[in-house]
DNA sequence: ACGGATTTGTGCGTATGTATG
DNA sequence: GCATACATACGCACAAATCCG
C-alpha cells in the first residue's frame, strides 16, 4: 500500500469495499469529512479518491446530499451486435442469468411476422433475468422458430448463453437487424423481477437478429432498468 | 462566463482552442503557471480544467515534461469488423469523408484476384479521405464488383457511409476476410490529403471484405495517417 | 555525465458558495 | 430558517520526473 498516491490507495480500498458489496447499490457513503477521518488525510485526498472512483462509474455525488453507490452498468451499448456478457464483462462485471421460462408453443401474430414464419408455427421461448454482479439488469424473451433449432431449449440449460447455445445450434454468428425502443412504467410483476419499485421506468427494446444468410433466428423482447442502464445506440 | 464554474469555462476556451487548431496535435502546451496567469487563477483551477480536458482524451500530461495535446484517436479497431463511422463515433469524435473520385473501369490484376473476378472485369471504384473532427484520419480507395453493384457510385453520393451504401445494395452484413498491414513514408501527394509532410510515417492497410455467403464484396486499401492512429487487431 | 532548473503530481490548510434535507 | 454536505477556489509546500546546459 505505501507505493503510489495516497488518494490511489484509499480509491482502491474503497473500490474493493464497494464489490464486496459492503454498500449495497444507491446506498450513502460515509461523508468526505468521515472518510478524511477515516483515513487521516485531509478532505482534498479524499475527494481526488471519490472524484476517481466517479470517473470509473463506481459512485455518483449529488452536491448537499452524499455520495453514493452508482448502480451499474451505466453504458449499455446497442449495436448491430450485442451480446449480454461482452457489454457486462466489458464493465468489469459478472454476468450470469435466471430463466424463468422455457417452452415450445404456437407463434403470436407479430412473432410470426418478425420471424418470417407461418401463422401457427411452432416457436421456441425462453424467458429470465439477466444480471451483473448479481443485480438484475433485464427481463428478456426470446422467440426462435421451433422448426430450426429443436434442441435449443435443452442447449439452453446447458451453456450460459444465448450465443453460445445458438453456435450448438449452427448459428455461429447473427446481427441485430432492427430494434425498437420505447419507454414503459414498470409493471408489478417486471418490478419485482427487476427489484424496482412499481411504475419505475424501464427501457424496452424489440429486436430481430439475423444470421448471415439474412434469415431471422431470434425475435427478442428486452426489459432494461431504467435506472441502472443507459442504453448506447452506435450507428 | 460567468454562470458556472470558472474551471469549465477554462476547460472549454482551451477546448475550442485546440479544436481550432491553434495547437497541432503532440504540441506543447503552456505551462500550467502561465496558463494560471493568463487566466488569473490558481494553478489548481488551470488543473482542474486540464484534468477535464485528459478525461475527454484531448491532452495528456507527462510530469516534468508538460501536457501536450493528444493525437487522436488513439485507437482503431482492426478486427472482423471494421466500420470507420463506428470507430470514429466511440471516440467521441463526429466522422465524416470528402470523396476525391468515383468511377468504374477495367479491374486491375491484383484487384481482379481479390475479388475473385475474371481479368478484365469492370469494378466500381470510390476514393476519399475520412476525417475525424475534422481532421483527416486516412486516405482509402475502394474497389466493388460493378455487375453485382450497378448503383453503387449513386448510393455513395447519397448516404455518409460505405456501410449504408452497400445495405442500400443488398448487402446488409459483411465481415473482414484479410488483412494486410505495411508501414510507408507518406508521398507529396498523400501528404497533401492527410496534411501530414512528405516521409511521415504511414499505416497501409489491404483487406478484402466479404458477405454472408463468403463472396468477396469489397477491395480496400486504406493508407493511415500514422501520428493520429494506432491501429488495435483484435481476433 | 552530472546537477540544477523546470514542470507536473501530491497533499494539506483555509475559506466561501450552493444545493439538500 | 438552519445545519449538513458537496463544489469551487486560493495559497503553500514538497516530491518526482524531465529537460537542458
Amino acid at each position: 500500500m505505501a507505493r503510489g498516491a495516497i488518494w490511489a490507495a484509499i480509491a482502491g480500498t474503497l473500490a474493493g469495499e464497494l464489490a464486496q458489496g459492503l454498500y449495497p447499490a444507491g446506498a450513502k457513503l460515509p461523508t468526505e469529512a468521515e472518510l478524511a477521518a477515516r483515513f487521516g488525510v485531509n478532505r482534498h485526498t479524499v475527494r481526488h479518491a471519490l472524484a476517481d472512483l466517479a470517473a470509473k462509474g463506481l459512485v455518483v455525488s449529488r452536491r448537499g446530499a452524499g455520495v453514493f453507490v452508482a448502480s451499474r452498468p451505466t453504458d449499455y451499448a446497442i449495436g448491430r451486435r450485442v451480446r449480454f456478457n461482452e457489454n457486462v464483462t466489458a464493465a468489469g462485471q459478472v454476468p450470469s442469468r435466471e430463466l424463468t421460462r422455457l417452452e415450445t408453443r404456437v407463434a403470436a401474430g407479430h412473432e410470426a411476422a418478425a420471424l418470417g414464419l407461418e401463422p401457427g408455427a411452432l416457436v421456441q421461448v425462453v424467458e429470465g433475468v439477466s444480471l451483473a454482479d448479481g443485480q438484475p439488469i433485464a427481463m428478456f424473451r426470446s422467440v426462435f422458430p421451433a422448426a430450426r433449432f429443436s434442441g435449443l431449449l435443452d442447449a439452453l440449460r446447458e451453456v450460459p448463453s444465448i450465443t453460445m447455445a445458438l453456435a450448438a445450434a449452427g448459428v455461429d454468428d447473427y446481427v441485430r437487424a432492427s430494434t425498437r425502443v420505447t419507454a414503459k412504467a414498470a409493471k408489478p410483476v417486471q418490478a419485482l423481477r427487476l427489484r424496482l419499485r412499481e411504475g419505475a421506468p424501464i427501457l424496452r427494446t424489440e429486436a430481430v437478429n439475423v444470421d448471415g444468410a439474412a434469415v431471422p433466428v431470434e425475435y427478442g423482447l428486452t426489459w432494461f432498468a431504467g435506472e441502472r442502464v443507459t442504453l448506447t445506440l452506435s450507428v
